[in-house]
DNA sequence: GTGGTCTAGACCACG
DNA sequence: GTGGTCTAGACCACT
């Protein structure tokens, strides 16, 4: 297991304040988003609780519950007295919950770019551009090397 | 100008307790859709606010907020006195803003689904069958002035 | 779907002092069982936020953070203005998570059951009693009546 | 009474950074466990607190406050200037409180298996193979006076 | 130092 | 009225 420090010249992850996401949730998303491209590799320490809120000056508490969620979906692990580390990919949930999840996500999107006049090739092409880091990488299925 | 009359053997739209959205937002998102894919055609007849909320046994006032916001958003109008109806289509918002739109909707779309494990090709390709039925109608972008 | 009033003579929940889990996780488990049992039927409502704070002289947050961890677990149903309901079961996880969170919980009863001295067959006996009530019930199995 | 080093090929204990329990915890449980199924005999000498820590690379008060926590319990004991060794077994503990731990456990383990959709019959078939290698042994039993 | 929990109180979104 | 989020600050457990 390796541990990264971070320094002040880079973060994690940046809050927006126009986004319309709570703060805590952007972090979650952020930092799952970067594991899953393989920007953030398993080990990988984390900023500290207060470390990550003074950056974003923002409350210990948000830091925590984004952090908690995270452990929860397993995409990290937090040790007390330790700190906090990305995790082994693993694939938690059944077939039928990540269907029904992104049968939701989908229906959820189409809703909100239908009315925005966009031609479908034009939303699939900007989709598989955002898309295309995954696609040769497939960070979670490789295997552990621990 | 057509009017369309609602009997109360169907309705505009339905509202599904297990949806993340809150109602107002299903009510907002469903109509907007519907009309974008041509199956409310300008001109129709939508439900009164009393009506509706009582179609669906819901508040009052979580209906007047809904058709508040499509009115807003130029999809609906209200005329006193004699009913709600579907507006012509025009674009109201600026390239900018629907390019800002539709590059949020995306990133909230693919942190959502990142972490699931399916293909990208998968996810593309049931998108791409999601947006299938707005490829030829396109009500939105007949009368764009850009 | 059928709300359930709670009258102010019987609770969803204790609270044991005594106890080792902290106050949100007792609340987690406590209801999450109940549930499991069949004691607590799918659609019935569940004490609002600030009702169960003030029932169990504990802070809102505290019980906030109870109904979020169950909503994601998909026991629970938290809708804005409304309140706060069981929900139909469903399974959420994968074969394998289930069998390694299984392993994990009986190592971790074991290693304290162990130094006890306690026979296997009287610990034997005594789960069966505990898991007695889940036998013929299978109510995570039911079809949905909805 | 017998003593037995440990060199630096095998250890009394593993700890396992994906385990929820914290080292300490790991450390007093896994001793506490070796010693009721017979594998730690009265007498051995278990490495010294700096030794351990070497030997799991974490730090030396945390080895120091598992030791203590074994101490107390009466299974290990610390000789000044001489070593650490496994004690002769006694029972320590009132009838009452083993079986309050022991219905606290129970109630822990049932609650954190109970959502997981096990047969009451696969749950039991798996303590029992957990437990027995302890049903023919039962050090602790032997000089029980009660 | 680290993360986890709880309280007290505020504000917002929803119905 | 309902639940959700955030802040501020305290205390505890762990290393």
């Amino acid at each position: 297991m390796r541990h990264t420090a971070f320094g002040a010249e880079f973060s994690v992850i940046q809050i927006v304040t126009g986004d319309a996401r709570p703060i805590f949730r952007q972090i979650v998303d952020g930092i799952r988003l970067k594991v899953a491209k393989g920007e953030l590799v398993p080990g990988t320490r984390l900023p500290s609780v207060r470390g990550l809120a003074l950056q974003l000056t923002i409350n210990t508490t948000t830091v925590a519950k984004a952090y908690a969620e995270l452990a929860t979906e397993g995409v990290i692990e937090s040790r007390k007295g330790v700190g906090v580390f990305v995790c082994e990919p693993r694939q938690r949930l059944s077939r039928e919950e990540r269907e029904r999840r992104l049968a939701e996500a989908l229906r959820l999107f189409v809703s909100s770019v239908v009315a925005l006049g966009f031609e479908p090739e034009e939303i699939l092409r900007q989709l598989e551009q955002e898309l295309e880091p995954l696609v040769s990488r497939k960070p979670y299925l490789k295997t552990q090397s621990e």
